[in-house]
DNA sequence: GCAGAAAATGTAAACGTTTACTTTGCTGTG
DNA sequence: CACAGCAAAGTAAACGTTTACATTTTCTGC
């Protein structure tokens, strides 16, 4: 195999230099900065990132950790660490713990024997528990579910906030049973939301329906159509679902059509995310909408930044969120 | 930092006898083997893998390229990818390209520069041209989109079939005027699924009616809908409509709709792919289903055994598709 | 033209493993 | 009892870089 060594023989000058050559490190003359760089194209020669990670100790490499990729909402914010690392120099290993911490573990270990740098952790509470536990503080960053309190740096958004948010739009919209569909209570996310959705109601000096909020573990279409069909048969009956996922809201729409009423007139309906399909059905889907890039971009920024400099400060950062008014509220 | 010194220090052997138990090789007599554990794990060590790839010159890392991440077909594969990678030893890292090749040309360099050991790639035959273009043959599998005359390995399905297969079903059922939405002819698949859309016509001595196949570059909703009401506006009017991918077809649904037309009895439509809100829209969508999962798992694998052993001969894994009947045909 | 400073280049060690080769210690055999 | 043979353990080189330090070359001002 080509090494170092090859091209500074073919340029005629010692190893040390065609390093400085490579890495624009030290001082080189411009011609013999010409002759390494003649070498090196003549040989087609490119540096082993092995060694160089071996000597300089870092790869980097960012590992991501999703809950479950195939749920589309993570795919904008794996865009936006992407995007963002790569201009920064890095890369992405990109893993599917399936919100599982005994999968996480593994990938841990890629942690701990420095394969990677650091990571970014999109998992629940459950499994960011494991990332903590280790002896010697391994850098990472929570995004979309963190703990303010926990001492590890943080991005996402104010999720009370923004479901209470979605619910005044309803309460403005004239709503007064308004249902909740809510998500695994896991997530910090699920917990968060359903307290805007009360927060929001009771300064309303509005209770929940009966019945409301549901929770469900997969927040699909199909647990969103049965849980919104149970609500819709009780009495008297809601006039606005808020479900915290658009899954979810698609699914209630279908029930709510398939009960003969009509939304948004008989029942409104929010949903949360703002996936693509969200304009794919009708009608269109009134939700909010998180800046899923922007997420991603800032998680790799903060992470980025922390393996510079580990001196940083912890800090956390808030996104704005934003309603997506549309036709089905 | 901590390295296998320490641990040959604690537990009283040579480093050579410490490494020979990290990896179950050469003979370790039990008590020492026990010794040596001890010491490990009284010192929590783990082996820097940046040291050990520079020794084996392998990193167990595989380069995937997505065109883009954020279309859901390709989650399933990346899944399937993924699974397989890591049952064999190995992790992902991931990369969205845009079906760009100016863009992919730095992930070449991580293939080059032995960061990785293989790749597999999703992308575009334009793409894909870059890999082989390289002096060095890299190790690399394609997937889905592949050119069985490339010399390349490769895994897919066979779209001609597959389409011709959706068309033969929709005369089946009675239909005469079948008109296709075609994709971005850059892609392998657009070309190869009208290929069988019109070999099926012929077949059963029918043209296309005026004006299809229409193609789009961006495969989405809002093309669907557009080149739908198109295709309505035309007499005599279609009584079937080919989409070569889900979001085309659902808005092409959505555009017959709006035509005041029904779907299926004035015209039906079939999409292709299966992706999950395929089952989420009013009436659901009659699709070509790939194997997505399968199609990653076996791209990984193949890779993975010509990585073990470059000699093996080159092969193409034809999988099979499905056709789910729902109600939009 | 020369001392001394500054710039350019070279030398060699180090990063933490794996592994070919060597050494040690033991067992069983003739 | 000497020694072949083997199992177990150790020694040291190698992987391909980066970089501290040493050395050589070039430049500057007088």
């Amino acid at each position: 195999m080509m090494s170092i060594n090859e091209v500074a023989r073919e340029a005629g000058v010692s190893i040390a230099t065609v390093s400085r050559v490579i890495n624009n490190s030290g001082a080189v003359r411009a011609s013999t900065r010409e002759k390494v760089e003649a070498a090196i194209n003549a040989l087609g020669y490119s540096a082993n990132r092995l060694a160089r990670n071996l000597r300089t100790s870092e790869s980097r490499l960012i590992l991501v950790l999703v809950p479950d990729y195939s749920n589309t909402f993570y795919a904008g914010i794996v865009q936006g660490i992407d995007g963002e690392a790569r201009r920064r120099g890095y890369h992405m290993l990109l893993c599917d713990t399936g919100a599982d911490p005994d999968a996480e573990r593994t990938y841990i270990e890629l942690l701990k024997n420095r394969m990677v740098d650091g990571a970014i952790c999109l998992d629940p509470d459950s499994v960011q528990s494991l990332l903590g536990e280790q002896p010697r503080a391994l850098p990472w960053v929570a995004c979309c579910e963190f703990d303010p309190d926990s001492g590890i740096p943080w991005v996402g958004i104010d999720n009370a906030r923004a479901a209470a948010d979605a619910v005044r739009f309803l309460i403005g919209r004239g709503r007064r049973r308004i249902a909740m569909i809510g998500g695994d209570e896991r997530f910090m996310y699920a917990h968060e939301r359903r307290r805007g959705y009360l927060t929001a109601l009771a300064e309303a000096g509005l209770t929940p329906p009966q019945g409301s909020p549901l929770d469900t573990f997969s927040p699909d279409f199909d647990d969103g159509y049965r849980l919104a069909a149970r609500m819709l048969s009780v009495s008297p009956r809601c006039d606005a679902i808020f479900a915290v996922a658009d899954p979810l809201a698609v699914g209630a729409m279908q029930a709510v059509h398939d009960a003969g009423l009509r939304v948004p007139e008989d029942v409104a309906i929010v949903g949360f995310d703002n996936v693509p399909f969200a304009t794919m059905v009708r009608p269109r889907l009134t939700t909010v909408a998180q800046p899923m890039k922007r997420l991603g971009e800032n998680a790799a920024r903060v992470l980025i930044e922390r393996l510079n400099d580990p001196e940083l400060p912890v800090s956390g950062t808030m996104l704005e969120h934003d309603i997506i008014v549309r036709e089905s509220a």
